[in-house]
DNA sequence: GCAAGTACTGTCATTTTTGACAGTGTCAGC
DNA sequence: GCTGACACTGTCAAAAATGACAGTACTTGC
């Protein structure tokens, strides 16, 4: 089980710890996807597909699985009809939000210095 | 020019500003070959090459094009026989370490938990 | 009895990323 | 004249990530 996991700790042995944190933050729309997370707490699975346009549904369950795997998110299945599956993050979801705050505030300064250069007219 | 510029700006207009950091900072060895720099402030190809046993030179070569690409490291040629380049990190390199420190923290934080769990007897 | 909502899974195709390996030009030293 | 150091590039192949699309089970409402 848990693949990303075992790949990611591998990466630290090998190489530095840093690149586990890439390992595991970096897929498509993973880090709106935890944003989305933080500032709802909850959130159902149709509730976040309307957040992602753009994202099929199968892909959103792929980036939730693989979160699920890291211990990231948690997964709570009602076993009701029709289904309900709430999806909120994990106390180590939770410390990695300083690490998404400081990708972001990196990552604007980084948009607006390129968007400096392209269009400088 | 700039390919991965331009993708990550469209991230942050799409989704959100973490995922530019995402993109640009997650390239395999890329924390590593930074991690590096930041250490030495000048490094010459084959003083990288060394230190990453496991990446081959195409590797090397096409992450160093991607991080210059971006801004985060500058190549010097010097124009000799036989040639040598050197690579620094840029100011905007340079700032990416606070990112990259909080990745690592984060990510020791991870691995010590994987690991506790994978192995807990 | 038919459609809609819910949360998916399976599968194939495409794109992106990485690995492997051969080749390039110049010069110093043997 | 041959080898090695240096810093690459070109090209093909394999692997990984993502997109597209169809299908599933069950129930409520019309």
């Amino acid at each position: 089980m848990r693949p990303q996991t075992q790949k990611a700790v591998q990466l630290w042995r090998d190489r530095c710890a840093a690149e586990i944190a890439a390992t595991v933050l970096a897929g498509a729309w993973k880090p709106f996807i935890m944003h989305e997370l933080r500032r709802e707490s909850v959130l159902r699975f149709g509730e976040l597909a309307r957040r992602t346009p753009g994202l099929t549904d199968r892909g959103l369950t792929r980036q939730l699985r693989e979160l699920e795997a890291d211990g990231l998110v948690s997964r709570t299945v009602y076993p009701e009809v029709p289904p309900k599956v709430e999806y909120r993050l994990t106390d180590l979801g939770v410390e990695a939000q300083g690490v998404l705050d400081a990708m972001a505030r990196w990552g604007l300064a980084y948009a607006q210095r390129s968007e400096a250069e392209t269009a400088p007219n």
